[in-house]
DNA sequence: GACCTTTAAATGTCTGACAAATGAAAATCG
DNA sequence: CGATTTTCATTTGTCAGACATTTAAAGGTC
């Protein structure tokens, strides 16, 4: 592990690209311990300050922890899907915020990806599955709801869907894709009528799971993504005609 | 913005963790600079050091980017398409590599998804996407190509597939699941007759979204995928012989 | 053998200082 | 007066040294 005397960056930056390439390249394994934070100062020849920089920022990315004490130190960390998915949701999150992108653009990933679980679903979900999306259809269908707690049940109901493919790497890579819409999501009031046509459209992609029928499922989807898209665009016609006039 | 005083995490943490809320919840918006240094250190009322720990943090999530100088200090980042491949492609490589994911699930995974894709891409292409993915089949069907090379090109195709959809949350989202693909891709040694076999594939699904034909993009897809489990099924038993015998 | 104490090692935090970069303001020159 | 240069205050980057706190192993006591 060596740095470039002649770059320009952050000391701290080079020391954390240096281990976390060591980290990815498998030269330091899950568990490994690294040097003490004296050690490693010495290594790089440069203060303890600044090999602690280093290592927040890989702490930050969950690539390592520490631990203090004797026979403590910073160890490689094992990412958990758990550490995984805040990351994936937060990174997604910031990624639509920040870039103003539309309703339109994100909803329609959002549906791609998922329809494309939906016959995997179908296929492997067990009987657990299905019961969380049943029970978070029932929370849906309840009056006096808040739209807040309706669209985090919407969220826990898709990822009961998405974790029906029994596939980890899917539901990870579709954990940012479904919460990182939810803030869209909660601009949309829904209103009593738009939200029994949900329900009814969860419903039937429940039903489309609980008979295996993947085409159904995938179709259903489809019809769900339709009237989201339709709600959302009402939403924002109003919103504009009442800022007008 | 204020931390917890009972809390027993480093205080670098919590502090990162109060700005992060700041930024992720609009109250600091992009491009906003954050107090100076000394005047966090104060206000938190902890030490510089463990403030720019805090900082370290926040930029090794790409959340702030500082400059030095007067008028420098740490400004809220407008989080680009660039840096949020980058995070992914790390975060997914490191599941994949850390948690031992088999081949055929990290596989199963990437083709559900990129078939999610196909239709989009189908409907919407440039010329250019379509040019990038013939330049890429026509470098695969060069011999004399290093493995390593071929899986360089199998990417560079796939994402111009991906970046077809014109949908960039979708490139996003598919970046990761595609690159992280590749340490995994890179321990099958492709003979002549299996790159051939891939070529003609890759054609088929080119020729498909040349001719905005979704359906038999999804299937080349489905064959594609097919080919590839096939393939790593033979290289893993081939290995698995080999070193029993 | 079980329990307590000591102790060494490591991270967490603080203080104070200096170096380097940077843009604004002031001073200088044509 | 305008353009250029210099000065300067501000802010981050880095360093050295110190102390506090935590932790587990080693050793001592009953």
């Amino acid at each position: 592990m060596k740095i470039d005397p002649n770059s320009t960056a952050d000391l701290s930056a080079q020391i954390a690209k240096a281990i976390r390439d060591a980290i990815v390249s498998g030269a330091l394994i899950v568990d490994a311990r690294l040097p003490s934070e004296a050690e490693l100062a010495e290594q790089f020849e440069v203060s303890r300050p600044t090999v602690r920089e280093a290592l927040k920022r890989l702490a930050a990315q969950s690539l390592i922890r520490t631990q203090r004490g004797a026979f403590g130190g910073a160890f490689v960390n094992r990412l958990s899907y758990e550490e995984a998915y805040g990351q994936q949701i937060t990174t997604s999150t910031l990624l639509l915020s920040m870039n103003s992108v539309g309703f339109e653009t994100a909803c329609e990933a959002r549906f791609a990806l998922e329809r494309a679980c939906a016959p995997l679903s179908a296929e492997r979900r067990s009987a657990d599955h299905l019961a969380t999306m049943r029970a978070e259809i029932h929370r849906q269908s309840q009056p006096g709801l808040t739209d807040e707690a309706f669209c985090a049940s919407d969220v826990a109901f898709h990822r009961a869907l998405v974790d029906g493919a029994c596939n980890p790497v899917l539901s990870y890579q579709l954990a940012g894709a479904v919460e990182a819409m939810q803030p869209l999501m909660n601009m949309i009031t829904f209103t009593a009528r738009s939200r029994g046509a949900i329900v009814e459209l969860h419903t039937g992609i429940a039903d489309a799971v609980e008979a295996h029928d993947g085409t159904r499922a995938v179709a259903g989807l489809a019809s769900l993504e339709a009237h989201t898209q339709d709600l959302a665009r009402t939403v924002i016609t109003a919103r504009a005609r009442s800022r007008d006039g």
